[in-house]
RNA sequence: GGCGCGGUAGCUCAGUUGGUUAGAGCGAUCGACUCAUAAUCGAUAGGUCGGGAGUUCAAGUCUCCCCCACGCCA
C-alpha cells in the first residue's frame, strides 16, 4: 500500500474564490486523492486557508469586524462550499492556528540558528492617521511619470513604471486616504534564500518528471538576472504570527509579525498536526518527518501557475533551510488559468462564477466534470456557458445518465427489479471485456499520473463502451427471439452501471453514489479485472430505478446565467 | 522593455526523443435503431499545423526573423 500525501494551494481568506482557483489546484487535488483512495491506499489529503496579511486586515475592516472574527467566519464559509463541492479534504485547516504559530516561528528559529536570517534596517511608509506601516501597494498618488493620480506605491497602472512609494507625488493612504503619512525606520528579517540557491537548484534539477510549466517557472527565478534574492520575512502589523525565535522573544521584533508568505505555505505542515488534534491523536509526523515514518511517503502538491514561485522556492528554502528531515514535495502538479467568455475570471474585479453561484445554480457533480474534463492542464483554456451546456449534456445527461435509465428502465419493464437470469456470454460480451480491461487499464494509468483531461476522456470512452455493446446487442429486438439472452444483454447492463459507479466515483461522486443505492453491489472495490465486474451482481438480485441522474442544462437556462454573470460581481 | 507559455479542423483541445495518408470530443450532414432524459450507434465532410526563411533524405515537431494572444517582472 502507498501512501500519499496531498495538498492543494491554500486559498486566501478574503472572499469566495472563483472557478478558475478551484480548477487550479483544490479540485484536481480531490480527483487525485479520491482515486488513491479507491486504489486503497492511504492517503493524507489537506488544505487549509490562508489567513494573514494586510489585505484581510482590510477585507475585515470594510466588513467592520475584528480581523480574527472575520476569518473565522470566512473561514467557515469557505469550508462549507468546499464541502459543496465534495472536497473530500481530511482537514481543512487555518493558517492562523496556534499550531501554525508554534511551527511557523520554530521554522525561524532554527533558520536563524544556521545562520540564514540577516536583520535589515529599511525606511517604509507609516501612515499617523491609520496607525500603521503601510505597504507599497496601499500608497496612492500621482504618477511622476505619466501623472495617472491613481498610482500605486509599486508600481504605476496606468504606464506600468515600477516605482517606490517615495516617488509618488502626493501620496496618500489608500486604505483612509489620509496624507499624514511619514517614512520610518524598521527593522525586518530577510531569509537568505540566495545562499541556498545552489541546492535550490540541484532539487530542481532532480525532478525530471515535473511538468515544463512548473520547472521553467522555477529556473527562471533561480537564474533570472541576479538570480534569487534574499527575502523579508517580518512586517509590521497586529495581525499575524509574532515573531520569535522558536520558543524564545527576539530582541527587536517585538511588534512584529511574520510575513504572510512565510507561514502559509507552513500550514500545509500544520495542518497535519491540526488534523491530529482533531483526530484526537499526535501521530501526524508520519506524513511529514522523514526520521519519524514519512521516508515511503508520496508527496503531491497541487496549485495554479501563479503559486510555483512559492512552492518551489520559498517554501523549500525554509524546509532545506531548517536541515531539519521534513518531507520535501515529490511530485508538483501546476495548473494554467481558466478564462471566461473570452477574459480572464477575475477576484477583484468580480469578473465570472463564484464557487457558491455556481453551487446555486447546479449539483457539484456538474461543476466537477466539466472543470475537470475540460481543466487548464498544457495551456489557458475557456469557460463559456455554451461549451459547458454541451459538455455536461452530452457527456453526462446523454452519455452515461441515460445509459443507466436505459438499461434499468428497460429491466423493470421486461423482467422487473432484479437482476435477470439465464444465458452466457457470447463474442459481443468477449469484445466489450477486451475493450474495458484495455480502458481500465488506461484510465488507471492516466489517474496515476495525474493526467486530468485525459482519464477524463478514457472514462467517457468506457461509458460509450456501454452505449456501444447495448446499441448492437439489442436487448430490445432480441427478447422476441431468445429471452435468456435478452436476460443476459441486460444482466451485463445493470453490472456496467455498477462498475461505472466505481470507476466515476472520483470525477462525479454524488452521481456514483446514486448508482450505487441503486445497484447495491456487494463489492465497491477498484476493478482489477472487467469479467469479474460485469458478473457481480448476482441473478435475482434487487436493484432500483433511480431517478434521472443528470438533468439538462437548458438553452433558457443558459441565455440565463449568461446574461446573469455577464458584469461584475457586486 | 525583459522574460515565459501558447497560436493545430467551425468550437475546445491531443500530438512522446523530427519519420508512413495530422488525431479526439463537440458542432454540421447523412444513415441505423426505437430500450432510454427527442437519448443512442454508425458513416461522411472539415486543417498549405500563425507568416517567412533555414537545417535535414524527412519538420506541427529543430534554428533564426516577424505577427498575434496571454501571463510574470519579487
Amino acid at each position: 500500500m502507498q501512501r500519499h500525501l496531498i495538498t492543494a494551494a491554500i486559498p486566501y481568506i478574503n472572499g469566495i474564490k472563483h472557478l478558475g482557483n478551484l480548477v487550479g489546484s483544490q479540485l484536481p487535488a480531490d480527483l487525485y486523492a479520491r482515486y488513491q483512495r479507491a486504489r486503497g491506499n492511504e492517503v493524507l489529503f489537506l488544505c487549509a486557508t490562508d489567513e494573514h496579511g494586510t489585505p484581510a486586515e482590510l477585507a475585515a475592516a470594510k466588513a467592520g469586524k475584528p480581523v480574527a472574527e472575520y476569518c473565522a467566519e470566512m473561514h467557515t464559509i469557505q469550508a462549507e462550499i468546499a464541502k459543496g463541492f465534495r472536497l473530500s479534504f481530511d482537514h481543512f485547516g487555518r493558517s492562523s492556528s496556534p499550531q501554525n504559530h508554534a511551527l511557523t516561528q520554530h521554522f525561524a528559529g532554527r533558520l536563524a540558528d544556521e545562520g540564514l536570517i540577516r536583520e535589515v534596517v529599511e525606511k517604509q511608509v507609516y501612515s499617523n492617521a491609520d496607525g500603521r506601516f503601510l505597504p507599497d501597494r496601499y500608497i496612492e498618488g500621482t504618477c511622476p511619470n505619466c501623472g495617472y493620480d491613481k498610482a500605486r506605491g509599486d508600481q504605476c497602472e496606468n504606464c506600468t513604471k515600477q516605482l517606490d512609494p517615495t516617488d509618488l507625488i502626493e501620496p496618500r493612504s489608500a486604505v483612509s486616504g489620509s496624507t499624514d503619512l511619514e517614512v520610518r525606520e524598521t527593522k525586518h528579517l530577510y531569509l537568505r534564500q540566495s545562499a541556498l540557491k545552489d541546492d535550490l537548484d540541484a532539487w530542481i534539477d532532480s525532478k525530471t518528471d515535473w511538468p515544463i510549466l512548473t520547472t521553467s517557472i522555477a529556473k527562471k527565478w533561480l537564474h533570472d538576472g541576479d538570480g534569487l534574492q534574499d527575502r523579508g520575512i517580518t512586517r509590521d502589523l497586529d495581525w499575524g504570527i509574532p515573531v520569535r525565535r522558536g520558543d524564545a522573544e527576539w530582541p527587536g521584533m517585538e511588534g512584529k509579525v511574520f510575513y504572510v508568505w512565510f507561514d502559509a505555505p507552513i500550514e500545509y505542515i500544520a495542518c497535519a498536526s491540526e488534523w491530529a488534534d482533531a483526530q484526537g491523536h499526535t501521530d501526524w509526523e508520519r506524513w511529514w518527518r522523514t526520521d519519524k515514518g514519512a521516508e515511503d511517503v508520496r508527496y503531491t502538491q497541487f496549485m495554479g501557475k501563479d503559486n510555483v514561485p512559492f512552492h518551489t522556492l520559498s517554501f523549500p528554502a525554509t524546509i532545506l533551510g531548517s536541515a531539519e528531515p521534513w518531507k520535501m514535495v515529490d511530485h508538483l502538479k501546476s495548473f494554467n488559468y481558466l478564462n471566461y467568455e473570452g477574459g480572464q475570471f477575475s477576484t477583484s474585479q468580480g469578473r465570472g462564477v463564484f464557487m457558491d453561484q455556481a453551487l446555486a445554480l447546479l449539483p457539484a457533480d456538474y461543476w466537477r466534470w466539466w472543470l475537470l474534463s475540460n481543466c487548464p492542464e498544457t495551456s489557458d483554456t475557456e469557460f463559456t456557458w455554451e461549451l459547458f451546456q454541451q459538455g455536461v449534456n452530452k457527456d453526462l445527461a446523454d452519455v452515461l445518465g441515460n445509459f443507466a435509465s436505459r438499461v434499468t428502465k428497460f429491466c423493470r419493464s421486461k423482467f422487473g427489479e432484479t437482476v435477470p437470469d439465464g444465458g452466457t456470454f457470447g463474442p459481443q460480451e468477449e469484445e466489450l471485456i477486451t475493450n474495458l480491461d484495455t480502458r481500465i487499464a488506461k484510465y488507471s494509468e492516466m489517474m496515476d499520473a495525474m493526467e486530468v483531461r485525459k482519464s477524463a476522456q478514457e472514462l467517457r470512452a468506457i461509458w460509450v463502451a456501454g452505449n456501444e455493446y447495448l446499441q448492437a446487442a439489442a436487448p430490445w429486438a432480441t427478447i422476441k427471439e431468445d429471452e435468456a439472452k435478452a436476460a443476459m444483454q441486460i444482466r451485463l447492463g445493470l453490472n456496467l452501471i455498477a462498475l461505472y459507479a466505481v470507476l466515476s466515483a472520483p470525477f462525479i461522486p454524488d452521481a456514483a453514489t446514486r448508482m450505487q443505492d441503486a445497484m447495491q453491489p456487494g463489492d465497491t472495490d477498484w476493478p482489477t479485472s472487467a469479467r469479474a465486474a460485469l458478473t457481480q451482481l448476482p441473478e435475482g438480485h434487487a436493484f432500483t430505478v433511480p431517478d434521472n441522474l443528470f438533468a439538462k442544462v437548458t438553452d433558457d437556462q443558459r441565455e440565463e446565467w449568461t446574461a446573469q454573470f455577464s458584469g461584475v460581481r457586486e
